[in-house]
DNA sequence: GAGGGATTTGACCAAATGGTCAAGATACAA
DNA sequence: TTGTATCTTGACCATTTGGTCAAATCCCTC
């Protein structure tokens, strides 16, 4: 495995396929992250995602050149949108609505993506072998930015002295949590995200939580929403 | 994979075991814990394994019949230790103390055996096909039963109201997404829980954040110790 | 130190799997 | 319609890998 590098041109970008070319790189795509984030990558095998995505598996080859061709490709699909809720941390907005609506964002992110979150989870807990070169550079700058305007919150006495990148960590963890050990919390609880009661609770509760945690009130008083 | 069965007779019980047996079976043990939380189920390979323990594939099989047999003794052998660390909340105690001293366990455990986090979570992640049984007894009992000690806690008014559930979670994500991400949070930070510092930094971020997150003081007033 | 069970191993096997290839089917432009 | 590039597939191959087995070696008891 070599790591992820330029050859992933375009993960979104229509141009210059024809329509069966991308039908099929997005049936295949579906069907990998599904193989891919229940088997992990030795687990999945070509056949299979073949079979998901409704072709041969000589025909998906024809797509993507190699099984690890395909995981790549995946894993930049995703990483986007997985990363995107991060951005929106606002330095002008309020911290405790921004803090709770970066929890919430990652949340549903774990409920309605739990797959995604898996196949995440599962390439870092390998060592991160394709993704590591994103890590220590986009991801590095991203989270040093936010963790300046985390900074800056403290500064300005609007939240409780706090190591930033811990609590960034902790937001991370207790997120996807929900959507990589469901199968651990569906045993003990009987439910998960999928169920929207069980979804809104735990909005609550890690929301009251953290926030908590950080010295802001939550829910916050409701005087006027004005 | 047929589930952890009857037949993990013993993994810590000498008994009826020549010196021979023992010194490998641990030898295996070591070296599959290794493997496994590396490479994943799928991946791992008997033949690494054997390599690691230092000895012939075939000698491995004679020890252990299958790899799935391997893996179930290795996961039978942390399980024990993996969630020992609940067991000690104590109700009489000090809440704060209590949940403090729980949560620094669990790092703890987190830098201490890494590998040993990893394995349980990836096996949780790939559905948890050897453990869910155990997950929906032995660990539901146990949980349920500290969920009571913590609804006591809140009912004494000891703890500002939070679902006893969502906080077991949390803190389950947090302490070990320091071990089972250690790559992204190398990559990030440039340190992990093996370095003393970064540790000890960990514990206080993660303990205060989740101590104030249900309404308790930390660190507790020095007023005096005895 | 001889006998016998426990231990160890290399040779081997069968199944699974990633990937190739050449031939056939399909869609689309002229 | 027809020719060509795109798309699709079954047959096939090489490698990896879990597991078997019989033969050899070791260890321990008597």
């Amino acid at each position: 495995m070599a790591g992820l590098g330029g050859q992933t041109q375009s993960s979104s970008k229509t141009g210059g396929m024809s329509r069966i070319q991308e039908k099929n790189r997005n049936l295949i795509l579906d069907a990998a992250l599904g193989e891919f984030s229940k088997k992990g990558f030795s687990g999945a095998t070509v056949e299979r995602i073949a079979a998901e995505a409704g072709m041969s598996k000589s025909n998906l080859l024809y797509y993507f050149s190699s099984k690890e061709a395909i995981y790549n490709a995946t894993l930049a699909h995703i990483l986007e949108v997985w990363l995107a809720p991060l951005k929106t941390l606002d330095p002008a907005g309020d911290p405790a609505r921004e803090l709770a609506g970066y929890i919430c964002q990652k949340i549903e992110m774990s409920a309605n993506f739990p797959e995604a979150s898996r196949l995440f989870a599962n390439e870092v807990m390998q060592g991160a072998p394709q993704i590591l070169p994103i890590l220590e550079t986009d991801l590095k700058r991203l989270v040093q930015e936010k963790c300046g305007v985390i900074e800056d919150w403290i500064d300005a006495g609007k939240l409780r002295k706090v190591d930033p990148l811990h609590l960034i960590f902790t937001i991370w963890a207790t997120t996807q949590h929900y959507a990589d050990f469901s199968v651990q919390i569906r045993a003990l609880t009987g439910r998960d995200l999928s169920d929207a009661e069980f979804l809104q609770q735990t909005e609550d509760a890690v929301t009251s939580l953290i926030l908590n945690g950080v010295g802001l009130a939550w829910p916050p008083e409701e005087t006027e929403q004005e």
